[in-house]
DNA sequence: ACGACGCTTCAACGGCGGTTGAAGCGTCGC
DNA sequence: GCGACGCTTCAACCGCCGTTGAAGCGTCGT
């Protein structure tokens, strides 16, 4: 019993329906006000405070304090893995409502992954990735020989990210396609990309993305990629944003 | 709200006490019936039978019944894969007894993580194979150039590994040892191969391993293995059984 | 300086869930 | 077949934890 890692207070921990509902808000990997999770979580803001605390206390997320907001985020990689991890097998809440069936489809269209891209997107680009030979997802995850000409063509260099001791690649299942999509250093490089290049855009208030114009066009220019035939991607309405 | 994966139900089944060390017994991968589960975990028989039934319902667990005895064991690898991300954040319970820091000692030098090695051995058994050209950690997990040579060298055949579904290689961090060792379909390979040769022998009631004196000199030959010099290994007493 | 606002703290309530012990049920040994 | 055994089920108790509403505290606008 003793010297064994404490399971049980750290699924005790998670195990609440509001605290897994901030956990999971702040899975895009952002910096979010404690009155934005309380919203999100569907609490009052004394009942988030709370809960927030004990979060804070178990180490699972942090808190910086500007003005008079307390900005929150997750503590870090491992807990976001950790919660990736624990999505996989947990069940899915079943949709009730028409909203509820829409968001669902767009969370599963685009979204961060606390640093990185997922759903139909992510795993989506990762293909584009492999078959332009820049990764290699044969026997685990490996760069391609074509890996710095192809993320170079995006303006992305390799070397300032093999000097940080962070893993380049990692594969992480990805929840709703249940296939690999690409994570570690390189995919959050990706990401942060493609951000900043304004081809999708953070949906406010989620961690959902939106694919702008000008990211289809990129996206079809630099890996081949048609959105419009991906499964799963036309199932909702436009999915363009700007 | 909805739509979202059910992470608080699933957190609040592992965030028990009596739960979460059930879970951590059958972190070994193996079958292990009800009384001896009751016994790992320090409850009664009625009140493990009721939390396995709710494991089992919560999908965590499976169970085949043989005779008067019900053998229970995890539900799958995703369940091995969150319970060891779970694990990576969870804090240390504080070790009270000699006993608890002896057994804590024990795990962290040898164990199976599900189905592939884990502690101080695992990390030298994936360090080896790397040294020896079999593996590749440096941008993800790869073969390397001499794999097939290398693993030939125990018995181990490469080719009906990669006709399953299952990927060859995952890197899985460490709890104890917070560094990567092997995982994947050639990591469990590699367990099986040296648990079938008597190399390690599982030690009862316990996902912890020892090694024996086949194993050292296995070790030494195959991969230039010298138990003895590793970090932490000493620590405890002789650690050769058989 | 004043009030509005963001957020936290506190005390009190209520209910879910863990625990127990005894009874029930099927399986194995003699 | 009988009893021992492995395991599960049930009803009842009890404690903890999530929830609430109001009060407290620091920060920002004017």
């Amino acid at each position: 019993m003793t010297g064994e890692s404490d399971l049980a207070s750290l699924g005790a921990l998670v195990g609440d329906r509001v605290r897994a509902a901030l956990l999971l808000r702040l899975l895009d990997g952002g910096a979010t006000t404690a009155s934005e999770l309380a919203a999100a979580a569907g609490a009052s803001a004394s009942l988030t405070s709370s809960h927030l605390r004990r979060l804070l206390e178990g180490g699972l997320v942090s808190v910086t304090t500007s003005g008079r907001h307390r900005l929150y985020r997750l503590a870090g990689v491992e807990v976001a893995e950790m919660l990736e991890a624990m999505q996989l097998v947990a069940p899915e809440t079943p949709v009730t409502s028409l909203r509820g069936e829409r968001s669902r489809r767009r969370l599963r269209r685009a979204r961060l992954c606390y640093d990185h891209l997922a759903g139909v997107l992510g795993t989506a680009v990762t293909d584009g990735l492999v078959t332009r030979g820049a990764v290699v997802l044969a026997d685990g995850a490996a760069l391609g020989e074509r890996a710095e000409e192809v993320l170079g063509e995006v303006g992305l260099d390799l070397a300032p990210l093999r000097a940080r001791e962070r893993r380049l690649l990692r594969e992480c299942t990805d929840w709703t396609e249940r296939r690999p999509h690409l994570a570690g250093a390189v995919g959050a490089a990706v990401a942060t990309r493609m951000i900043d290049s304004a081809w999708v855009v953070r949906r406010p208030g989620s961690r959902g993305l939106d694919v702008t114009a000008d990211g289809a066009a990129g996206l079809e220019e630099w890996l081949g990629l048609r959105l419009r035939d991906l499964d799963g991607w036309r199932e909702t309405a436009p999915g363009l944003a700007g």
